[in-house]
DNA sequence: AATGAATGAGCATTCATTCAT
DNA sequence: CATGAATGAATGCTCATTCAT
């Protein structure tokens, strides 16, 4: 909703052009989601009703296309932490993200990838998208940590780590994303004098 | 270590290609460790000084070549798991050989592909090696279990995937491995009465 | 001569690529005709003067590819065949045809492969152009033999047989092709009661 | 039987060599005729019961081996016709053998072969055989003419060619064989007066 | 002599990317 | 701008032939 609808930086692309990108982005969004990133652009294109011509005009390149998805969504999944992090109850808040977003990404591959991926493209393209995203999630972290809700040596950065790892987890699909969850939020707390850990 | 050196079950096979075998093997698994699937063979047999048809003679797919990894390593994993298992103290066993894995592992991508796409091949071939792992990692967990040290609803499964999970965090160079394996070894513990997980 | 000239039954294909396509199904004639099955498509393509790609745009597989020049040349000699059936004299027909054809598919060995075998491939795909080659065949065979100068007792199927056998037969280049439809035409005669055939 | 049984001119091979050979003569054969010459050395190898090397020991080339096979089928089929000239009735032993030799020869494609392709390799190593094959087959001609019984203006190699046409069509499947050699024998017949051929 | 492991050129096919229409 | 045809490098795999054991 920001201003990430022009191909780089040009002037504002004609209507039918920006509906063909946004068709575009979304198509390759769900097959990528469905069938990995080996998906032929071609397949993409015919999927979404354009020549391949055109999804080259938006992306200049395969990765291109796929760093432009990582980015819509690190923005997306940002926003709602914000959003959170200005809530009441941030303890409660932190934790309902990290299960909201497991729950949800553990579902739609294209998410997982563009949380999981987004170290392996050209750094520079998804920047930006990070920071956003690493921002958000580190208001609603230091709320947390402030309420005494969250390990104190915890950083954003780990926390993304986190997430990603229990996305990982529950696309296996062999156990169940609750316990998972479970576990990890339970070892994210802050060590109450009653346990050993690592002892 | 025991006897999987022969093709499939042949008689043993000559000195020359017997090393050969195990020459690609290593090489396929560092490359496959470092470069990930997309490999060509060709590679692989370039950098093992081999040819290509050799490859193919000891494995007759790119696949074939991938599930031998796995199969490989799977059986090492579970055969150290079984040891521990016999050891005395079950609890820090068990954590040992968690946070021995994921250390040693997010070294070597081979042996995490092994863990996490052990399922992504044809279920036949690897089931037996996967059959191995988690009796290994069950009798251990047992175990711990047993001892009061481990969350009593935690399957072999769980675990398998909390492995991999964490090494799929490992891998992303992100974050300290230790740092995770302390959160998720945390969270695997039995809840204190002093915590209030999830509230 | 009819309408085969779009990939399935798509839009008409743009002029360059029907010149491309054309120009690959006349190469590939050609090289097949001269060297047989077991030419690469790269060579094809390179004598087509196209990447082999266009060749796979056109022809999803070699055997596609043969199939095409197939049916392309089934057609035509179904349709001569039919052309004679009109004509005033059908016994002259019936053997000028049988001369023709021979004549002429001696030269070209695709033509040859087109009647040799049109049998070993996808029967379904060149199933149609059989049998419109079978029944102009037949319509030319039902006249001669109405009208008493060809044996009663044969099918348009023995006369495909009989047409390629001749081929094979010319094409060794051993023999004179004259003397060999010579001979075969005259057995298809009605066997006259002052011979003593197989007595 | 005559001395077809070493290399090539060396001395009488080792009992098991010889042995080996005959066993891999055989096995090529039908392998061959079976499934034609795509099939793998290795396959024919493995068939045999020996290894590729002996099978390279015997045949410096797969065309080689090939060779040696259409030798050998040629040689019987000459001796054949041989015997059958020296018989009472040339006319009736010369249809005799044509009838017999498709009838034989469509059950064996490795016969077939040995006639069809014949020409089709290195000419040099099977002229010998072809001339055997083609005296024996001259000499029951030669007398088969004399008595009337055969078109006099037909070589040896034009009914080699016709043998070998009809074995083509034979093969095909789609015909009846009576059928077909009824119509070229016919076709060999000298012509009646009663007739009026390519009138 | 026999064996079968090793070799590597060769081939069908795919797919990212470019460019004429 | 959109289209989709053309391109050709790249890849998995086969198989005739050589050579160490």
């Amino acid at each position: 909703m920001t201003s990430a609808d022009s191909t780089v930086a040009g002037r504002p692309l004609r209507a039918d052009a920006r509906r063909n990108r946004a068709r575009v982005l979304e198509v390759a969004q769900q097959v990528f989601a469905e069938e990995g990133l080996a998906v032929p652009i071609d397949e993409i294109a015919r999927r979404a009703g354009v020549g391949v011509g055109t999804v080259y005009r938006h992306f200049p390149t395969k990765e291109a296309l796929f760093v432009a998805i990582i980015v819509e969504r690190l923005r997306g999944v940002g926003e709602v932490a914000q959003e959170l992090a200005k809530g009441p109850d941030a303890g409660k808040g932190f934790f309902a993200f990290f299960e909201h977003m497991v729950r949800d990404a553990s579902l739609n591959k294209a998410l997982f990838d563009a949380l999981a991926a987004s170290g392996s493209f050209n750094q520079e393209l998804t920047a930006e998208a990070r920071q956003v995203m690493l921002t958000g999630l580190g208001d609603l972290l230091d709320k947390a940590q402030a309420a005494g809700e969250v390990r104190a040596d915890l950083t954003a950065a780990d926390v993304k780590t986190l997430m990603v790892g229990c996305l990982t987890m529950a696309r296996q699909g062999t156990t169940d994303p609750g316990l998972i969850v479970g576990v990890v939020c339970d070892g994210m707390r802050p060590i109450s004098p009653g346990r050993t850990p690592e002892a």
